[in-house]
DNA sequence: TGTACATCAGTGAACGCGCGTTCACTGATGTAC
DNA sequence: TGTACATCAGTGAACGCGCGTTCACTGATGTAC
């Protein structure tokens, strides 16, 4: 399927662009963004080693075009989640929980996109308007009061660190399978900092001098 | 005062190890992981390129000793942050404003904590017991009703997502020029957690209809 | 429909490079007596 | 305090390797007339 996509043994290859990004991603998701190189992408898209030049200029390039496709992508995942769902709150969290699962979907270009460990010399990986929903249903639901850039970073800290957390399996892998079990994860991490996290009285047993639990 | 320890010119250094390990943070802090070489870093000590080999067996136990190191000084800092600070919120709080402190300090060890991008056939670089306060103080927050894992991942995430925002200048730098700017807005956004941005109720206005904000 | 030509997307040889690692070695250090 | 010797921490030459990139090239494609 994913495979070399018609046998039609032509000169051109027809698609060598997206082949090389396909390759790219599956080489840096068995070896680390160190262990990918242009040449054995080429190999891989059935190419020379120096047909990839036709499309990027150099390797960097072709990571960013990874991290700049993920940016896109993420919008869009962004956008349809939120779709819909009128009340802001719900939108946040709704946004949140596609954030963690489009990392989990997408690991390799989810870490590409934000770790640039490539090319951070002058200009950043474009994130478009990536985060322009973010921002302003972050400032909605914080209210007028809070700076809208304050409530965005306190709204996707929480989806961020916890999409890393498992990518980088701190939450142990057999915890968290999958995309699904990773969305669920969110959810009630999100219901839990809406909760039990925050509420400054304890849970439901009296004072704070005896809400120390496991203390003896 | 971080350059040649001493003039001494002798034949052994003395302390090739740990020049070892500050060197390769610094090259790595310059040219990202990919760009770390162990011949540079043995340049860098002023030493022949086969004499890190008297002290780690390979380049991967370089980049694992210095995150180890980050662990063991992570769980100090943690330990200190905590130390004196009766109720079980509180010294969650501080644990996590020290932990971005921590990130934002020591950047590349961090990263490298963190984001394997080496080596992580087998075994994990190892925690230690890095987190057990974390687990332990999030299990007293939460409540007995909320298993202990979940309630330190929950904990876990907002301050880990907002040290990896600041480190990967997704949270502009310039907001944010040194660690003592990164803890005061992880204070500040652990306060918006426990107020407007979980306040079911909108923040002073009337009912939830007339609570969109900027919506005309 | 046919032809000439510009453009495009490949090829494969060649370059220079720095790297990780090994090896036999040597100078310095520590210790037993 | 002196000596013999084991051990340790360096050296420097050598290995093989795969890489990124360039270059002159050639086959395929598209288009103007």
């Amino acid at each position: 399927m994913s495979a070399r996509r018609k046998v039609k043994k032509t000169y051109h290859h027809g698609d060598l662009r997206s082949t090389l990004i396909t390759a790219a991603t599956e080489l840096i998701a068995e070896h680390g963004v160190a262990g990918l190189s242009l040449r054995e992408c080429a190999r891989r898209a059935g190419v020379s080693h120096a047909a990839p030049y036709r499309h990027f200029p150099d390797k960097n390039a072709l990571l960013l075009a990874i991290a700049r496709d993920g940016f896109a992508a993420l919008e869009a995942v962004g956008q349809e989640a939120m779709a819909g769902i009128d009340d802001p709150r719900d939108r946040l969290d709704a946004y949140a929980v596609a954030y963690v699962r489009f990392a989990i979907e997408h690991p390799v270009v989810f870490r590409l996109m934000f770790t640039s460990q490539f090319e951070h010399d002058g200009v950043e990986p474009v994130d478009g308007g990536a985060f322009d929903l973010l921002v302003m249903t972050a400032a909605t639901v914080a209210g007028p009061a809070v700076d809208a850039r304050l409530a965005a970073a306190a709204s996707w800290a929480l989806p961020h660190g916890l999409a890393m957390l498992i990518l980088d399996r701190r939450i142990p892998a057999e915890q968290v399978p999958g995309p699904d079990e990773a969305a669920a994860l969110a959810r009630t991490i999100l219901q839990l900092w809406r909760g039990p996290l925050t509420d400054r009285q304890p849970p439901s047993v009296g004072t704070n001098e005896t809400a120390k639990i496991g203390g003896r």
